[in-house]
DNA sequence: ACTATTTTCGTAAACGCTTACGAAAACATT
DNA sequence: AATGTTTTCGTAAGCGTTTACGAAAATAGT
């Protein structure tokens, strides 16, 4: 009961430290049947080998960081659940786990940045360049960054399908901050999907939500003032599309009834069981943390830059419906 | 230039490594003379010592849980800037820190929990005084208990007298989520400041704006289409001021020449240049990771629960100003 | 069969620190 | 001065891993 020890499970397996080590590392020079033997006794005793051993047998400390998330504040449950599951993977391999700037990419002792969010010119992205240390950066970026993103493409293009496929036509688009590529993909995915489908993408069917509930529900008040028609709006976040929920309700359509809405992220909020249970394409956020943690690792030791692009896939749940017929007034 | 080590030192200051360790940790057994020698030889050289070596002779691996923060996830930038100082502080002091939920608190390894935004009816608080392990809460709590918070009375007092100042008698209140209890207190002194200075506080001027800007906006909204009269909010969060700054805006009022508006918080928000900088009442929020941290550290060692009220301060911006005769329609 | 290779694995030395333990030095007490 | 106390400090044994290094076992080559 008290700690499990590398001994305890060489003991038990019937072999040495060392291989017991090397098993657990993956490394060469086990046969696969001590590895296996090895691997099951450590998962039957539930032996977790310490991190501050092994970083310290492992030599050079190191710590890598993880920056605050910038976009925009708002999605930051989005972050604090990445910032959780990277941990977790990272902490699992040995490495301790900060929340740093990028400006400390060049401290000592930091082997590596992980930075949700940077774009391109985001300043932040030449202080992180210019220094030679790793990082992956969370969100698409040219092949010769490391980074990790779920496939914005794909994941509109089946929340706007489904709408069609509910024979929506008049489908207006709630996109996010113009700043980051996020959101840009998302809309052109919608103005492409739209396009292919021969339907209508004039500006105005195009709200910014800037990624805020608040941002969300003005931009719907100030287009229904417009008289803006409508059947379906789609929208480039949860966080918006709760706010286009609440709109359309004080303006006194009916969701998915009158109009239907759809979310893009399905992060677990845990404060939004008053609302209605929404449409959305759902984000692998395990694997996103666990991704973007791999890839440090990797480039830890040495590998070539890589991107990955992570599969989305839709949730039908209560916010979209067929089409009617009388819908707007 | 490569790693210092404690033998470094020793061998500059001309003593063994087990007096450098001594003198590093104030531990007893060390004159005062050869201390301040290896202290000094300490700074000179740059040394830092590695907390994992630390960790590991140390013995038994301690790990020191934060919650996830629920009251309201929109309240999130508060929680990720907390997260990062009091991991920066914890981490100086040797321990690791790992986001994890209140149900993992008897998890081997862990050492104790730092739990922000848990209320005494709160169903994760029962769960952490069911086990032994040590936890400090973020929020007031009774004094049986390890605490830390900002003093929300003197708060919110600040924030109503300044209003009271400028000659502000009808002044509403924007209060949050009704299961906190930091909105409770904050709700209470308006109330009690009020009264104390003879001005009604009848319960419509009481809105609820759940600590998010779009849950203030509609409750603006609503509290005008009801015909409230008032010439200053004072709300319950800067989140939620933003809010009613954008329900004023869209309402056709000037802030401040119309209408004054408090915040609460003061949280460095590193997205909102777009607002009119708020006058608020400002965190601590440095002085507050660091005494969670400081506060575990205590319980660690044994010492004996104790809440500690730490100051907040009046910051005057734009967004409030003297009272003028015709303000309301 | 016998040697040359290759693969698997055990041994033991780090990694950088803390902390008994006991020796030496300092100070008190007679 | 001689002895007893207390304080200061050096020595060395861990803490739980990883990883050269080389021995043993398995496989291949003749």
């Amino acid at each position: 009961m008290s700690k499990l020890t590398i001994h305890d499970i060489a003991k038990h397996a019937g072999v040495s430290t060392g291989t017991v080590s090397r098993a657990l590392n993956g490394r060469f020079g086990v046969s696969a049947a001590t590895r296996d033997r090895v691997l099951s006794v450590v998962s039957v005793l539930g032996y977790v080998p310490d991190p501050d051993a092994r970083q310290l047998a492992k030599g050079s400390r190191t710590v890598i960081g993880i920056t605050r998330f910038s976009e925009t504040s708002l999605r930051n449950a989005y972050y604090t659940l990445l910032l959780d599951l990277i941990q977790e993977a990272l902490v699992g391999a040995g490495y301790a786990v900060r929340i740093l700037d990028t400006k400390d990419v060049a401290r000592p002792g930091v082997a590596g940045m992980i930075v949700p969010g940077v774009y391109l010119a985001d300043p932040r992205f030449e202080e992180l360049r210019s220094h030679q240390r790793p990082f992956v950066v969370i969100g698409e970026m040219p092949p010769e960054y490391t980074w990790v993103e779920v496939d914005n493409r794909n994941g509109m293009r089946q929340a706007i399908e489904h709408l069609l496929g509910l024979g929506h036509t008049r489908i207006v688009h709630m996109t996010g901050s113009p700043i980051g590529q996020t959101a840009q993909i998302r809309l052109e995915t919608y103005q492409n999907v739209m396009t292919d489908a021969n339907l209508e993408t004039s500006d105005d069917m195009i709200l910014d939500g800037r990624f805020t509930q608040l941002g969300a529900y003005r931009a719907i008040q100030r287009a229904l003032a417009q008289k803006l028609e409508f059947t379906a709006v789609a929208c480039a976040s949860d966080e918006m599309a709760f706010g286009v929920l609440a709109a359309l309700d004080d303006a006194g359509f009916k969701v998915p009834n009158d109009i239907s809405v759809t979310g893009f992220d399905d992060l677990p909020l845990d404060d939004d069981h008053e609302h209605l249970p929404l449409t959305t394409i759902h984000q692998p956020m395990r694997l996103i943390g666990h991704t973007a943690a791999q890839l440090m690792l990797e480039m830890l030791e040495g590998a070539a830059p890589r991107g990955v692009l992570l599969p989305t896939n839709l949730v039908t749940r209560a916010s979209t419906a067929e089409v009617r017929e009388t819908q707007m007034a």
